[in-house]
RNA sequence: GGUUCGGUAGCUCAGCUGGAUAGAGCAACUGCCUUCUAAGCAGUAGGUCAUUGGUUCGAAUCCAAUCCGAAUCACCA
């Protein structure tokens, strides 16, 4: 149990024993005392007062005595200002947490085990590379699985992928037309960006069809219908769904080159799944749940024979689950494999890592399961992320202001790699362990800084700017992983050595107490993360660790402490702080090296 | 227009189950490397928490209205 948490359970028993008034554990609003008070713990005291009756002092002072006096192991002292009881934590407490921790191989992962839980993330479309907003899908992705594994959740990761319609087959008529027999290998392109630039190629040529198409009187609307190359586009995806081998022969080559770019970006981001779907598989699915639907009465045919289903008493609209030609939209797709994921995996929650412009899209997709009283609606949770926009706006790739994955990575790794060189602490290093420390540098700097933000928010990134490494960083919290690193080294692992327990014990200081405090909080942390689906708490909570350890090391010096109790003392937290944070950075997919 | 989300320091973000004098990073300015890694530490300066009203012992946090911004409301995915 956290220590807050027992604070909360101790100052209930204390009340229902004074009092004769029952409150449960949460019901009492324990906070961190503020420096500028003594204290470690406060218990605020005005919401107790209103039913107790009595002034905040008279019940901070009975309250505080109680509490110290029957646990004197939690408490030492106490005092009462305004409406606050503050309470003094004994130097022992931290001593037995360290000890206690340190023989523990493992700081974070003491929960039981939980339900299991799905996770489906990444889900990209394959006629193009991935940007810097599938980056941050990718990270949330993978980071809230490793955050839901710590928490005692057993995680099945899945992913979607985009493989068919109309998007693939503009990059497909594009390639036939200009691509005079290229490959990636004839041309050596990765396959994604070879693929994403024969997309582009069809959009320029539409455009170019508009804009005659325009002079030629036509509206705009009309001209984009009319343009004749979007009109083979659609043409090729009836071939598609007629099977024509030709085209699902090229359609398949395509895919091919695109999913062989996507695995090496994915390796080097560190995204994996357990099952991947592909939507040419599955986006039949659901269909029979349509006529499932309209003998439930859930549905409803209009005359022309399309489906809909009635939301507005939800607060929503009429929305269209089959259209009049008989065939499927999406969000039946969405119902069908929902149903599917169900039946295969039988998990207890099921989040979808999308983005925020879809809020209305998985409303409507739980709702319609909840009607039709599938086993999958309860659990389907939308976990919904703010777009990454640039200083000149929304990324659109059509006008070409994405911002790539690979070269993004690539320059953050090259920046790395110019300032690791320019401090030169590492020039023993093989070129290849030089390689593998600026990879993780540049990744790790990236990832952290869309992680750090709560996911729901939409976010800026300049490019100018955004590269930062000191500070609210990675590379910061990665320096102090080393740091700490080179110490060890030198001094040995402290953390079998036991702490000789006199009377004249050295008392601990601030700095030292304040590490303690934020590694016992590590667990209730991840804890949290992991119900809010939020990995910016473990981000910003390792970045206070780091920040509390480096003024720690600036103040005090660790092993050439003045007493050798001292030395094994900062030694142990020391050990235990580079642990929280390579666990904690691992949950946000960061690696962490032993030098920089 | 309806719905949803957001507006906190020059910039990027924390804080939001109501609690003590609103916090970080970047940028600016001062100091600190002859012993554990200065990708660091300590400090200065920077705020009408969009606005107005309400709820109460107490509001950045809750409620209402207004202003500004975004997303969405397709027989697209």
């Amino acid at each position: 149990m956290s220590l807050t948490q027992q604070i909360k359970t101790v100052t209930a028993k204390a009340l229902a024993d004074l009092y004769q008034q029952n409150w449960l554990a949460n019901d009492i609003l324990v906070n961190a005392t503020k420096p500028e008070f003594t204290g470690d713990y406060t218990v605020v005291l005005f919401a107790l007062v209103k039913t107790l009756r009595t002034s905040p002092e008279t019940l901070g002072q009975t309250l505080g005595s109680k509490l110290v006096s029957e646990n004197p192991d939690l408490f030492t002292s106490f005092n009462v200002i305004k409406g606050f009881l503050n309470l003094v934590i004994p130097d022992q407490y931290w001593e037995k947490l360290i000890a206690t921790r340190v023989a523990h191989s493992d700081d974070a992962l003491t929960t039981p085990l939980k339900e299991k839980v799905m996770v489906e993330y990444s889900s990209p479309n394959t006629n193009k590379p991935l940007h810097l907003g599938h980056l941050r899908n990718n990270f949330l992705g993978s980071s809230i699985s490793a955050i839901l594994t710590a928490a005692g959740h057993p995680v099945v990761k899945t992913c979607i992928v985009n493989d068919r319609g109309i998007h693939i087959c503009k990059s497909m008529i594009a390639w036939q037309r200009f691509a005079n027999g290229a490959t990636p290998i004839t041309t050596q392109t990765k396959g994604d960006h070879f693929v994403g630039h024969y997309y582009v190629l069809f959009n320029n040529a539409l455009q170019e069809e508009v804009a005659a198409g325009i002079a030629s009187g036509l509206s705009k609307e009309q001209a984009e219908k009319e343009a004749p190359i979007m009109k083979a586009a659609q043409q090729m995806l009836l071939e598609w769904e007629k099977g024509n081998p030709d085209i699902l022969a090229l359609w398949r080559t395509m895919n091919e080159w695109v999913y062989e770019g996507f695995s090496k970006t994915y390796q080097r981001i560190g995204s994996e799944f357990d099952k991947t779907y592909y939507e040419s598989n599955t986006y039949l699915l659901g269909k029979n749940l349509v006529q499932e639907g309209l003998e439930k009465k859930v549905f409803y045919q209009k005359p022309d024979g399309s489906v809909w289903i009635d939301l507005t008493a939800d607060g929503l609209d009429e929305k269209l689950v089959q259209r009049s030609d008989g065939t499927s939209v999406y969000i039946t797709q969405d119902i069908g494999l929902a149903e599917q994921k169900q039946a295969e995996f039988n998990t207890s929650q099921s989040i979808y890592v999308v983005g925020d412009e879809q809020n209305y899209h998985f409303k409507v997709l739980k709702l319609i399961c909840e009607h039709l009283q599938l086993p999958a609606a309860k659990g389907i949770y939308h976990l919904s992320y703010g777009m990454v926009e640039l200083p000149t706006g929304k990324m659109k790739s059509r006008e070409g202001t994405v911002v790539d994955a690979d070269d993004l990575i690539d320059s953050m790794i090259r920046i790395a790699a110019e300032k690791t060189a320019e401090l030169g602490k590492v020039n023993d290093f093989t070129p290849e362990e030089l390689a593998s420390l600026n990879e993780m540098i540049g990744l790790g700097a990236l990832k952290f800084f869309l992680l750090r933000v709560d996911p729901k928010k939409k976010m800026l990134f300049n490019p100018e700017e955004s590269i930062d490494f000191h500070g609210f960083t990675g590379p910061f919290i990665q320096y102090t992983h080393a740091r700490i690193k080179s110490i060890l080294r030198k001094t040995g692992s402290a953390a079998n050595e036991k702490i000789m327990e006199s009377a004249d014990a050295e008392p601990w200081y601030a700095e030292e107490r304040e590490l303690a405090k934020l590694v016992e909080l590590f667990p209730a942390v991840i804890e949290e993360a992991a119900l809010q689906h939020d990995p910016s708490q473990i981000a910003i909570y390792v970045y206070q660790v780091a920040k509390t350890f480096n003024s720690l090391y600036a103040a005090h010096s660790i092993a050439g402490a003045e007493t050798n109790s001292l030395k094994i003392r900062r030694l142990q937290l020391a050990e235990l702080t580079a642990r929280v944070i390579k666990t904690g950075m691992q949950l946000l997919g960061i690696a962490v090296p032993e030098r920089m």
